[in-house]
DNA sequence: CTGAAAGCGCTTACAG
DNA sequence: CTGAAAGCGCTTACAG
């Protein structure tokens, strides 16, 4: 005789809301109450069916809550005004539109509000702008320090969860950061030219900014570069620093040239912003060949790769920073993922055949 | 008298299978069949419903598709086995698991298959087994060119649609390939070590491999080393090659000490593979001090880019690589999307900093 | 405090 | 070659 064995093949079907309701005796709709808090359900009830729920490993379809409910989130994002069509800030929005085109199906829309880089006060102008169209989350790059803490505060008391990008600031509360840190940043900055400059060498550290106290990312870069000479620097010449306060080329060439003849034995120059270009520009002109290491892969910068005045540069990946900026931030929103402080991500150490 | 003006405000409502219906004539399933060519349909009214889906720029309602047909996609990956838990290739299980926690609510599962690094064999031994699951894509690296071009003529024969991860081969047609531009990358090591070396001094170039001529990417390399040398390097000096069979110390050592007894001009060394500590274990021992470029931040290699041994490294991100390949290959299976035949990604300069 | 029912847009098996 | 209808799992407005 022969025999023949059955397996019941467990096929780890999905558990729905019914099969809940079933175990528990009560209909779909009170099984929805409890695992969402809508309305009010008799507290045995309750209790049964979040127990039965957790035994059985309920997980919604997320695809039948979509079906049912496509909610439409609104991201304000508030960001530099590119100064010209391939500055630094072109590349934010693309990565934030490519996060929503891959974001499907999620029906995200982002309102872009592009403050002005010549006047502060635009930045909370903008800001002003966002807040009226209620977002339910923010992407912000908080350069100004003062007028992000404003801002954010205003966040904060609506409970609106915004995301930072590319600059971090401090006693604030983002759901995360994304960008590099800063710190180490300026250290492999500082490593560079020290591989290539000679120990005998000075070293000369540029800041071009109009308020360099306010701005954040440019004094942890500082801090960067002084920390790994340091602790581990090669070079034994001196390190030098001059602030500008303009990228204006006359302005600069005016500062370089009172700080170069004043110092005769500089071999390098560190730039901690991405304006690297308009000292390469002004060490063309003067028919100069310092070691020059500088900051992002921004067109004008690559010219001068190309051209050798510029021999590294330090580089963030804003269009990879963005998407991931809108990402965190749809998880959060859809999913109500708690998302760790901080997303610093690698930055690019970039040579002339970076790019070849 | 008062004019009240109504605007009727297009809310872009989304365009349904059932209004493309309504305006054709046709009932629903009709539009479907003629939407995803399943069934016969009078000419006429297929052209006539492609013509009204276009007008009304109809796009399908993924959550929708997606209630209906969870299908399960089932991914084969055939990649090599991590020598230790810290090797190279324990990266990329790490991405696509990544990628699948985040393919939510598509419902993806991946099988590893891993082969063996010491016999080429395993590779299409493994493979057998891959194909007997019967996968719907396949995400591979094709280490070895003619193992590969076996197992790639069963997976077109099958329609099987596969993406190339870290290593690129010529002949086929993999959905894409993901991962770096090799000679490029090739170029970038070579232009690191011009620009630490003295311009006089000759350059050696080490390949560790069992069978150079079957590795694809480490040719690809050494021909961007040589490349660069042509076209821009400033270095003078003779450039050597030495291929090394096996990564034991004992065999590299021999063929080191009998290389550079015989060339005392050497004063950096290229290795185009991720057994670069191999040869900074040999420096170390026999206390040498040459510049030293190598691949790949593995542990193995980041021990001797802090003790000084290995000044840079030109470093794939294995993670983001094996996350890009399943989410690219999700995308053809679900959306049945085109993908752009390559998708090169940058590599990264390293230095010890960078691990600070 | 609870249940029954409708409906989101798409796909599919069936009937013709 | 085509249509009508059921159903995927969840949410919601309604009735009680």
């Amino acid at each position: 005789m022969l025999h023949r064995v059955f397996f019941i093949i467990n096929m780890a079907k999905q558990v729905r809301i019914k099969d809940i309701a079933i175990k528990a005796g009560v209909s779909a709709g009170t099984v929805d109450r409890v695992l969402h808090n809508r309305g009010e359900v008799k507290p045995e009830t309750k209790e049964l069916i979040l127990k039965i729920a957790k035994e059985l490993d309920y997980k919604p379809n997320v695809a039948a809550r979509l079906l049912k409910a496509p909610a439409e989130y609104k991201i304000g994002v508030l960001l530099p005004k590119p100064v010209n069509d391939k500055s630094f800030w072109t590349n934010h929005p693309i990565g934030i539109n490519q996060a929503i085109a891959n974001s499907l199906p999620y029906n995200i829309k982002a309102d872009f509000y592009e403050f002005s880089l010549e006047h502060h006060q635009d930045f909370l102008q903008r800001a002003e702008e966002l807040m009226a169209a209620k977002p339910h989350g923010v992407i912000l790059a908080p350069l100004y320090k003062d007028e992000s803490q404003t801002f954010i505060k205003r966040l904060d008391e609506l409970k609106i969860p915004y995301v930072f990008i590319d600059t971090n600031i401090d006693g604030v509360n983002p759901l995360t950061y994304i960008g590099e840190d800063a710190m180490k940043s300026g250290r492999i900055a500082a490593s560079l030219v020290d591989a290539i400059t000679p120990v005998d060498k000075d070293i000369l550290i540029v800041n071009i900014a109009k308020s360099l106290v306010n701005t954040q990312h440019l004094n942890s870069r500082n801090q960067g570069f002084m920390a790994y000479f340091m602790e581990s620097g090669l070079n034994k010449g001196l390190k030098i620093n001059v602030d500008i306060p303009s990228d204006k080329n006359l302005e600069v060439k005016g500062k370089l040239d009172t700080v170069l003849s004043a110092n005769t034995n500089i071999g390098a120059i560190l730039v901690s912003g991405s304006r690297t270009y308009v000292v390469a520009n002004y060490l063309e002109n003067a028919g100069l060949d310092h070691v020059l290491v500088g900051y992002e892969s921004i067109d004008e910068n690559i010219k001068y790769l190309n051209s050798g005045t510029i021999n590294f540069l330090v580089s963030q990946r804003p269009v990879e920073q963005a998407e991931k900026a809108l990402q965190f931030l749809v998880d959060h929103l859809v999913n109500k993922n708690e998302i760790p402080n901080n997303h610093f991500q690698p930055v690019d150490i970039v040579n002339k055949e970076w790019f070849k």
